[in-house]
DNA sequence: AAATAATTATACCGATTGGTATATATTTGC
DNA sequence: GCAAATATATACCAATCGGTATAATTATTT
């Protein structure tokens, strides 16, 4: 199903759509690890193989290719969450998959240079308005993920009703798992981002 | 007594050395906000209204200027939580000075930009190894403060014992602060920075 | 296969990057 | 207050920055 969509695709891609996709693609672990005003043009040109005329003819400017970019890497990330979200059958389970899949295998195999939702907002919250605000509207965008999940936990049951601050208790998720790859990326210890993981574990657990 | 030491202090430095005091303190915002890459040398004459002559008069290279500023954020930061976690008398007191001090003022008073430990560890995680081993000392001193006061408070009678794993307890407080710090300036919203901290309130709550 | 349209490469633009050699002020020790 | 030491300013360096006009090359349509 997934492999015929993507076949299909790339088939009635034009060239142009598929270099686009080419650049995005060679382009995002450098930005995710360089950062926008890390990552220069020839940056771009070096990885592709490409030259400056190839870049520009596909891209108005540097940041677009950083937007679409960042785009790439949120639903690189989304797509593998996804994947095993849907295999769940309790919301339980379904936001138990954040602490498993971060503790199991960490975000660094799926998206290289961290999560792209922490760099961009640590870069462009004071110089970037237009990162930020895809930033913002990510996060926000997981958070009302997981309180969905929370909500519906509560309309079946599975969580107790009336003593849970949904939002609050989103929030507290995404802060310590940003918060946890940040430390681990920092020390290069997995073993700080399992143990912090169990931490989100416990929040979940304390929602039953 | 903090007064005194700090003319006395004026006193005796020679006058490069209050030059560069001078720049570290007009520069320690700009570097904060937009990191080591998005800060040029001419930002840092511009704010200083000094030239290029006088900095690297003072300064062997960029990188120096930044180490030296991470070192005066980092010193701000750790001073203006001191002076409170020092009026505590109990440990539980000096760990709840965190949250308290995050979810009353904010730190973006103390050093503008948000957390330096946060941004220097996301900017140069991947690209600049001295500056990231730099925000990695600073953490793991952190870590081991707060790893102090909840042992001190298990001895001292105030945390029960045998049940607290210390080094989980403290990597947890440390990520949910810098989680919600980078939520709270992402989505400018100190709802979102207060809110996190009941959280940080409840993990020190649970330890007795 | 030819004509047209779209894509990529080349060569260039002015501005800015981090950094330095040297000349000019300014402190400092005596 | 004078001389030596230090600090600051000026002018420059090659390299790189993001971006563009145009030429050469490919795809696409007919």
């Amino acid at each position: 199903m997934v492999y015929i969509c993507r076949i299909k695709m790339i088939l009635i891609m034009s060239k142009a759509e598929k270099t686009k996709q080419f650049i995005i693609e060679k382009t995002a672990p450098i930005f995710n690890m360089k950062g926008y005003s890390g990552t220069s043009i020839s940056d771009i040109t070096d990885i592709t193989g490409l030259t400056k005329g190839s870049i520009y003819g596909n891209f108005e400017s540097k940041d677009e290719v950083a937007i679409a970019v960042f785009k790439y890497n949120v639903k690189k990330l989304h797509d593998a969450f996804s994947r095993e979200i849907d295999k769940q059958t309790t919301f339980k389970g379904k936001l138990l998959v954040y602490p498993k899949l971060y503790s199991e295998y960490s975000d660094l195999q799926v998206t290289k240079g961290g999560c792209p939702i922490l760099n961009t907002a640590t870069e462009s919250d004071d110089t970037h308005p237009i990162l930020k605000k895809y930033a913002e509207r990510t996060l926000n965008y997981w958070k009302e993920k997981i309180m969905y999940f929370i909500d519906q936990g509560i309309l079946a049951g599975e969580f107790k009703a009336n003593a849970i601050d949904t939002e609050k208790t989103a929030l507290t998720i995404i802060a310590l798992i940003e918060g946890a790859i940040m430390i681990s990326k920092l020390t290069n210890s997995l073993d700080n981002l399992s143990s912090i993981m169990t931490s989100v574990y416990k929040v979940i657990d304390d929602l039953e």
